[in-house]
DNA sequence: ATGAAAGCGCTAACAG
DNA sequence: CTGTTAGCGCTTTCAT
């Protein structure tokens, strides 16, 4: 392929004014710049990343550590990072910690992402040990959580206690209290925390409010439309149902919703469900839903990534993420 | 960061035999070997693979370029892919090309990929022009598309026709006469070859079995569940309906469901619905599918692409990746 | 404004 | 079995 020496014979200069030319670097002749750009799109010219990196120590790479790449909320955040990285010139790396893959052997990860491939981590609400998360503090490169909390670690997302009273609120405000919770807890690769946050606001607001909250009517979908489509029909098959459900995801709400209509009863009537998270099916499914951005969630995460290896001075901590709250056919008020 | 030639000054070795020694080369003392490895591991030794692959040319990564990174399909592909790839010590560089990226400019995208950080290139049913393809070829390191079939480049995946065919064929066998078909024409960013594909069978099944093709039922959603719902409403409105719904997806299948429902129509009694991937909504939807396995399919690209990297000899085509159909509640005897 | 030279960390002949 | 010597393609002092 063709190189910068190339270059710099071609047009009787040396390899460092071919090599300033092309970066930019003040303090070239405009007319050599001009030259050096002309001959170099001329040949096609394409800068080796790695023999860039090897001297500057920069990959123009970062990586992304997902738990999973088929969950609505992680693509989401991942399209935003790739859109952002993209007009900074860096790549993603992608590191899929799903089950069915050797990655998912958390030790050979940490070999693979060490090796100096990547210049920052993002990591997007993945269950690790505390040695693991050590280990990403001694990676030496600046590191970003995206969505779940992680324990220790700065990050980017939902504030979960506040997002979970705020969806229990418009149960309570539209006169119910029959009111399930359906849960995310032991999620596949997720840790809990956040599960757990969401899990206590909406406890609070309904002992606020002095409503019951029942132990059978708090179930966990672990995250999943299939499971939680399972586990509320087996809820409906109790004689004392609830009139209300909030779910911790769209896709358990939709799962809900599944279910209660095989039931033969009506979303938004019988019984209201609303999810967390504004996927790209609530609307067709009329689900109401307190929306979130996790594009913009990942493009903050990639652009503050950027900016920390250009030496911007680390931000400690994040402002939670904002959210809204869109209220659709899925509620309404209790039945008398 | 510890690298080779601290181990060898360290032993009082060479840095060559250090390398071999690392890599298991043969032809070195086991003695040494250990003793090398142990050191490595003592201090935390990781390889750059920027110097590594400027003396070999190798990266050790694989780029994926996709039209999107939410859409099921795809996810799933790049779950196998990486999975695939994370057993043979590759890592992924993702590209996706939505819309809202700086990447989904064709020509900036081409330049990035260029970058020789990559060794080989798996790309999914994305829309290039036929000179984007060219460059392809250019590039000098293996490329395969997987999903949906691309001009003049190998790919692998479902041969389109016989699948649109044998969804067909089961409303047929069913005894329907009035069959609509849901198209993924103009979905965006991906070609429509495969679409097209679908679509003839469709209308080929038709035609054999003296079945009239409606123009009015024959309609697109863009492969999107939303966009499904909103046609299929649209579809219900008219006053002579089809009995049976043959979709191309089952995104798309269940946003049809959902629209016959919405309408007080019953799915598989009233109105039948057939969808195709296998997508891991269908068993909650009760969705009848043909079921493929996109896991598989990107797994088996990513296995090829590492092989031929290796020095095996190009494949020049791949048989039509397996599938199978999955009939559940979705679909019933046409109504009398 | 430009050039020469050294070096990033590793691999790959070629010797021994 | 191990060491020496060159690079891979680019950036970066330090000169000029």
């Amino acid at each position: 392929m063709s190189t910068i020496s190339e270059i710099a014979e071609y047009l009787g200069l040396s390899k460092s004014t071919v090599s300033r030319a092309l970066r930019g670097v003040p303090g070239i002749a405009q007319t050599t710049v001009a030259a050096v750009r002309a001959r170099a799109s001329e040949i096609g010219y394409i800068p080796s990343v790695a023999a860039a990196g090897l001297s500057t120590g920069r990959n123009h790479a970062i990586a992304v550590v997902m738990p999973s790449v088929m969950r609505w909320y992680y693509t989401a955040v991942l399209t935003g990072i790739d859109s952002a990285l993209a007009d900074s010139g860096y790549d993603v790396v992608l590191f899929d910690l799903s089950r069915n893959s050797a990655r998912a052997d958390h030790r050979y990860f940490h070999r693979a992402l060490l090796r100096k491939r990547v210049d920052a981590v993002i990591v997007l609400s993945t269950a690790f040990t505390p040695e693991e998360w050590l280990q990403f503090d001694n990676l030496g490169i600046p590191v970003v959580a995206v969505g779940a909390p992680t324990p220790g670690m700065r990050r980017i997302g939902l504030d979960d206690y506040e997002v979970g009273r705020a969806v229990t609120q418009v149960m309570v405000d539209l006169g119910h209290s029959r009111i399930g919770l359906i849960g995310g807890l032991d999620a596949e690769g997720m840790n809990d925390i956040g599960a757990n946050d969401r899990e206590r606001g909406f406890l609070d607001v309904l002992n606020e409010s002095r409503i019951l909250a029942r132990d059978n009517w708090i179930i966990s979908g672990g995250y999943r439309l299939g499971l939680t489509k399972l586990a509320v029909s087996r809820l409906l098959d109790a004689n004392d149902i609830p009139t209300a459900l909030v779910c911790a995801s769209d896709e358990m709400a939709i799962g809900a919703m599944y279910a209660i209509q095989s039931r033969g009863l009506r979303v938004g009537s019988d019984l209201s469900v609303i999810g967390i998270d504004g996927h790209e099916y609530a609307e067709a499914f009329d689900l109401s839903t307190l929306v979130q951005d996790p594009v913009a969630q990942g493009a903050q995460a990639a652009t503050q990534m950027v900016a920390e290896i250009n030496g911007l001075e680390p931000a400690r901590d994040f402002p939670p993420a904002t959210w809204e709250l869109v209220l659709r056919a899925s509620t309404g008020p209790a039945p008398a």
